[in-house]
DNA sequence: TTATATGTTCGATA
DNA sequence: TTATCGAACATATA
């Protein structure tokens, strides 16, 4: 579910359902503790009692803010959602993180692979500095998004997959803007021009904008999105009478129309 | 049983 | 030292 869309929409969940509400208490559900990358007390005792000021997002990383400064840091991995729940019969599937509230609500954080984190951070940008994270795509320049591509001796998908120069893009807006644009994913970056890379930067905007808009409910989308057709073998309207094909690139599921996209 | 999954990180290698 | 590659992480579903 979690790339920069998806993200943007969860902070504003998260600002509806948690701010400005006294955390009367905190759940962790993982014995493995694989989320919990600052020790369980520590978040406890940074949370409960307090409440949140408010909530940023850089790229696909949630920060919300606490009233005594410090921020809960929260990353959704692979499978991370956000849930309210009222009653402790109806706790959400694979929740792993809950902070109840003073008006008997909880805000869950689901996360069944565990590639999430929680953790307790100074502020948004101290972690982006930790982390290596780029500055948030809907606000990187078209300059420095191509600077960051052109001398990149690795696949087009894959350097759009790397959150160090710019942060917002995964799996399905990759493959998304490589489709629009027409480039095959395996294309080295420093082979593309100036104009492509351009293109790409525009895409890769325009995409989020319109998924934020739609809610990120992907049967909501233009027909055109290729989300929607990311299967082996199937057929985008734009392109009857070339099928789909799945490539792994990187190490991730990829999914090309041939007739378009080609090295 | 095998393959796949919307992400990141770390060790090996060049 | 820097850039790149590929495996690993933990779990669910088809």
């Amino acid at each position: 579910m979690p790339e920069l869309p998806e993200v943007e929409i969860l902070r504003r969940y998260f600002e509806e359902a948690a701010l400005n509400k006294t955390i009367e208490n905190v759940g962790f559900f993982d014995h493995l503790n694989k989320v919990f990358k600052t020790p369980k007390t520590e978040i406890e005792q940074a949370l409960v009692g307090n409440s949140f000021k408010s909530v940023a997002r850089i790229g696909k990383y949630l920060f919300a803010e606490i009233s005594t400064e410090k921020w809960l840091h929260l990353h959704f991995g692979m499978t991370g959602n956000l849930a309210i729940y009222m009653d402790e019969a109806s706790k959400p599937k694979y929740t792993r993180f809950a902070m109840q509230f003073n008006d008997g609500s909880t805000l869950a954080f689901q996360d069944s692979r565990k590639f999430g984190v929680v953790s307790i951070v100074e502020n948004p940008e101290a972690h982006q500095k930790e982390k290596n994270i780029g500055v948030d795509l809907l606000k990187v320049t078209p300059e420095a998004f191509t600077k960051a591509l052109q001398h990149r001796k690795i696949a087009i998908k894959t350097a759009l997959l790397d959150q160090k120069h710019f942060a917002g893009i995964g799996n399905w807006i990759a493959d998304e803007m490589l489709f629009n644009v027409g480039i095959h994913p395996e294309k080295e970056a420093a082979e593309l021009s100036d104009k492509q890379l351009k293109a790409l930067h525009k895409e890769a905007c325009e995409i989020c904008t319109i998924a934020i808009k739609k809610d990120t409910h992907y049967g909501d989308f233009p027909k055109d999105f290729f989300v929607n057709y990311r299967k082996i073998d199937a057929l985008h309207p734009e392109h009857p009478n070339s099928k789909i094909e799945r490539l792994v690139v990187g190490g991730r599921g990829t999914f090309i129309v041939p007739e378009k996209q080609k090295l």
